[in-house]
DNA sequence: GCGTAACATGAAACAAACGAATATTTCTCA
DNA sequence: TGAGAAATATTCGTTTGTTTCATGTTACGC
């Protein structure tokens, strides 16, 4: 056989490749740069004398070799997880507990997949969820009320460490037959005359006040509802606008009962946090539960991206 | 989970560990320096921040770790060998013709085991065994009526590569109760005064003739038989000794039938090469074949070690 | 205890991977 | 069809990682 020295790496990048539907895109996921990225799949290609990505279709196609090469990566790479976890396992045993609180209110969506797949291979996790508002949800982890707190706050705390899990669009949502709809994103001066239906947080909680309407000087009329289906409600029946992020609305826009647009011609983006005390970050249980929420909604949530910070 | 950067290298090294027995005889197979062994096994360690491979025992011991990472290293690899084969068949296609002429007489022990489970994986290569014994195998290549030949001669020709095998140890085979076989190693001179028992071949194709005896000044009396058996039962009968390749007779050995003691301190080692014409080596079904033949054949014969020249 | 075989280590050579800057290609939309 | 935007390729210098060489250390058998 050839010694082609194929290599792990290879097998990530391709899948980050396949997934992303990009070179660029994948070198985000992989937190590397355009350049690396391309090198290493030039370098691969040629090590094999095959090619494995036609560059010229959007998103990008494999070719058979690459489709190949895809699958063993897709039988290889989770067993590698597999047995890191195991090694992890051994080290510090596979026993902990982590109660979980939420800052956000759609953040349910993907949290409760990602935790019954965490629960499937930390068994001697004891996992829970604090239910309720909190305030201050990140001085649950300074009192030792909680492990671990989903975020999209980074206030330096002493002893407190924020991981990066994904940026994600919010998107401005409006009835499909909307003036707005035609648009091809709104502009903050869209929303002036228009009431702003949002859950019952603080305004500074709210990243579209915070970042784009308190800048331009628009104070919109507000109107809050407790639960998404009841937001999309309000939104469907003409009482307002509303911004959610783009993975709590997908069902709805699918089905055309909303319809949804970018907000600025960049979309606005926000981040995501898990925040966990800086003791904690070495235990292995910890670790995985962040790589696991990743990895989970990088494969189900549409409007996500890598978070910008490496991790 | 820790971004361990494992990477393929790290299970072929610690599977070559693992089976080697040791950090030298890995290095061997690896066609590394021991060094380079040891750094890099250190390296997987401490990036895991866990032992692997218990150095004191002999041969070495696999912690729990490590042998989690043999499994893993046993699931994968083989999987990626396979996906290699695959993108070798989309390339040059699958088909072709190997007919395989042998020189030695004890080599089909492991040739036909090799050339069945080769045959698993490339069923669009018609395999070919040339029967006889030829003269010149190597000149059957330049006729066109072979394409691979199993041989321990090196002459250079044009057109003609010798890929190596595997260095193989020759051992002096006698009755269990003879003289001989309280020594720990035997000399040239132990040979002076028995009758030598060979294959019917010429002298100069003997080793322990042409690289021990001969030098020696010794000039035993031969005779010779044509099947491995009945040399063992000569031999047996104490009609002579004889010297064969350790995996002809390791299962006479078990039985206690004969006794095979090293030739010189060091042993008499020999060396097997394929040959090839120089057009087929960029074929990869001829590749695999090679690198079949060695897989198979590390994993099943006593008595070999890695090629000393670097495939 | 002495010698041998196997493993470890430090420094330097060598090779591979990566990133920054920039060029080229491709796509989109008017 | 042509301008601008987005994506990929390329060149070159830097960084990082791997291997070897030379030598040190350790375990073990006699």
């Amino acid at each position: 056989m050839n010694q082609s020295h194929i290599e792990l790496r290879h097998l990530r990048l391709l899948q980050a490749v396949a997934e992303a539907g990009g070179l660029t895109a994948a070198a985000e996921r992989l937190h590397l740069t355009q350049s690396a990225v391309s090198h290493q799949l030039k370098a691969l290609e040629e090590a094999l004398t095959l090619p494995l990505v036609e560059r010229a279709a959007r998103p990008v196609q494999l070719t058979a070799a690459g489709r190949r090469l895809l699958t063993l990566a897709h039988a290889t790479l989770p067993e590698v997880d597999a047995a890191l976890r195991d090694l992890a396992k051994l080290k510090d045993g596979d026993a902990g507990e982590l109660r979980i609180a939420v800052e956000c209110h759609t953040c349910y969506d993907w949290l409760m997949p990602a935790m019954d797949s965490y629960r499937d291979v930390w068994q001697g996790v004891d996992l829970d969820l604090l239910g309720g508002f909190q305030a201050d949800p990140v001085g649950l982890l300074l009192e030792g009320r909680a492990d671990l707190v989903i975020t999209s706050e980074t206030t330096p705390r002493p002893g407190i460490v924020y991981e990066p899990l994904f940026g994600f669009e919010m998107l401005a949502l409006m009835p499909p037959a909307h003036a707005l709809a035609k648009r091809k994103y709104l502009h903050p001066r869209d929303f002036s005359d228009e009431t702003l239906i949002t859950y019952p947080v603080p305004e500074d909680r709210l990243d579209l006040i915070r970042r784009v309407l308190h800048p331009a000087g628009i104070k919109p009329v507000r109107r809050e509802a407790q639960l998404t289906v009841a937001i999309l409600q309000l939104v469907a029946s003409r009482r307002g606008l509303a911004a959610l992020p783009a993975w709590a609305v997908a069902p709805y826009l699918e089905r055309g009962y909303i319809a949804a647009r970018p907000i600025g011609p960049h979309g606005l983006w926000g981040e995501l946090y898990a925040a966990v005390r800086e003791a904690d970050t070495g235990r292995a249980y910890v670790a995985d539960f962040i790589e696991t929420v990743k990895r989970d909604s990088f494969a189900r949530l549409p409007g996500i991206r890598p978070a910008i910070i490496a991790a």
